[in-house]
DNA sequence: GCGGTTCTGGTCACACTGACATTAAGATGA
DNA sequence: TCATCTTAATGTCAGTGTGACCAGAACCGC
């Protein structure tokens, strides 16, 4: 769990000239401000080696000969964050000459991971004092300088994030199994940057067909709200021929 | 202009464990049938190299070191075709390590050529009697079976151009400058698979502000239709922080 | 009980769209 | 010459989806 890597790390800047294949991800999730709202916050990785050591950069590895590229952003993803992720989808194939010291060919995956699974993850190692080295999260409106390209590469997952939140279903991915209106309306205020009209949000998301409601409510300060599941059959989002994101595992969760 | 390189040729399928990087490209383009109707066509290469040798193939080739990834692409559709793409977007990187004898990462991207400049090229390629060895055009409709995983790839590729016909404005990179309403819900008509209202698809195109109405017409059999020209300053697609198509040129075509 | 806040359902106007009717304008053939 | 055919271009109408907004329901804290 402590072992991280840090994408485009360069055994040998000058020497070699043979083209290298490497896999980051972009990880996104949520995290509950003091005022109550939420945030869209990702993981980083301190770089420990050569170029730009020391600089915050994607978590990824170089690509495994025997390695699926989803496969080994998976594999990152859980060396870093030490979860699964509720969504992962192929975002770009980065590959200009000049990106970083040697030629690098890096593809990069996005992914989504539920709030409270990472929530729990963070509080866990926060009491057992073996939170991962060289790993922090930031929030996506305020982040670091990082190193090679990977400042265009996070602005580019967030562009395909606020687009995609508008044709999909993905705003479920950041959140557990049960659900308020508010709470995934909340999603996509956080992601897209704007308010909504609880109203009509309902509306919308009701007609949808997405949600299941159930017989448990919320209650908080105010009237409770009733409790919603997401509906299994419906993928997250339409991937095409590419299929369902996950063919390996069986569908019953 | 007859050097074609069939993409993931295999110099050494056994031996070398690494990983090497091919960029192929799906290029789309539109052939007018004799009962007057357009089809969507692609060109193929004949691979003539061990793994699936005489078989048909996207054309690609390996990438070079020295050459950015979208360069690759339009040089290999430059060799296979002699023109230059009216649209060119990365589609995905398919690396499973089952997909080859040996491991090879496929940056594939996709195309759209000038109905008009495919044809021009065609007609002198028969014309001077020097039409490109190994390359075919077929019908995006009626494919042969294809090499390696390519011919999901092209169900992928397809997918997507139907997808983002939907909703950009992809469709003018198929005809030339001036053009009908027609013609230009011809393509559209070809690319879905439907057939659209014409008074209906004249509405949404016009009130889109991506035309601009020239003072010609073009006369057939009937009443002269009006010729338009497309609005440079709209993209073709938005393409989000990746910036414009060709950053490199200037946009005063 | 009362005020405050959120949840939930509803109305209304507006924009967009699909279906379809109607006129304009040229070509063709009797 | 002129009726007919076909496509171009404009217009109408009903149904749908959406943003703005209102109002009652339900709960908390005081």
């Amino acid at each position: 769990m402590t072992r991280t890597n840090a994408a485009p790390a360069l055994r040998d800047s000058a020497t070699s000239d043979t083209t290298r294949v490497a896999v980051s991800t972009v990880i996104f999730s949520l995290r509950r401000l003091s005022d109550d709202s939420a945030e869209l916050t990702l993981p980083l990785v301190r770089r420990t080696r050569d170029p730009f050591e020391g600089a915050w950069a994607l978590p990824g590895g170089w690509l495994d000969v025997t390695e699926n590229l989803e496969d080994a952003a998976s594999r990152t993803l859980g060396e870093t964050t030490g979860l699964r992720a509720s969504y992962l989808e192929q975002l770009y194939a980065f590959g200009d000459v000049d990106r970083s010291t040697s030629r690098v060919i890096s593809i990069v995956y996005w992914a989504l991971l539920r709030a409270d699974e990472v929530d729990a993850q963070v509080a866990a190692h926060a009491a057992a004092g073996d939170a991962p080295e060289n790993v922090e999260w930031f929030p996506a409106a305020n982040l670091p300088d990082l190193a090679f390209d990977h400042t265009q590469i996070l602005e580019y997952a967030l562009w395909r994030l606020r687009n995609k939140v508008g044709y999909s279903r993905i705003a479920h991915g950041l959140l557990p199994d049960a659900f308020t209106l508010a709470e995934l309306r909340e999603v996509y205020e956080s992601i897209l940057g704007v308010r909504l009209d609880p109203a009509n949000f309902r509306r919308q998301v009701e007609h949808s067909g997405t949600l299941i409601p159930t017989e448990s409510f919320r209650t908080g300060s105010h009237r409770p709200a009733r409790l919603y599941r997401y509906n299994q059959d419906v993928e997250l989002a339409e991937r095409g021929p590419l299929g369902p994101m996950f063919p390996h595992e069986s569908r019953t969760t």
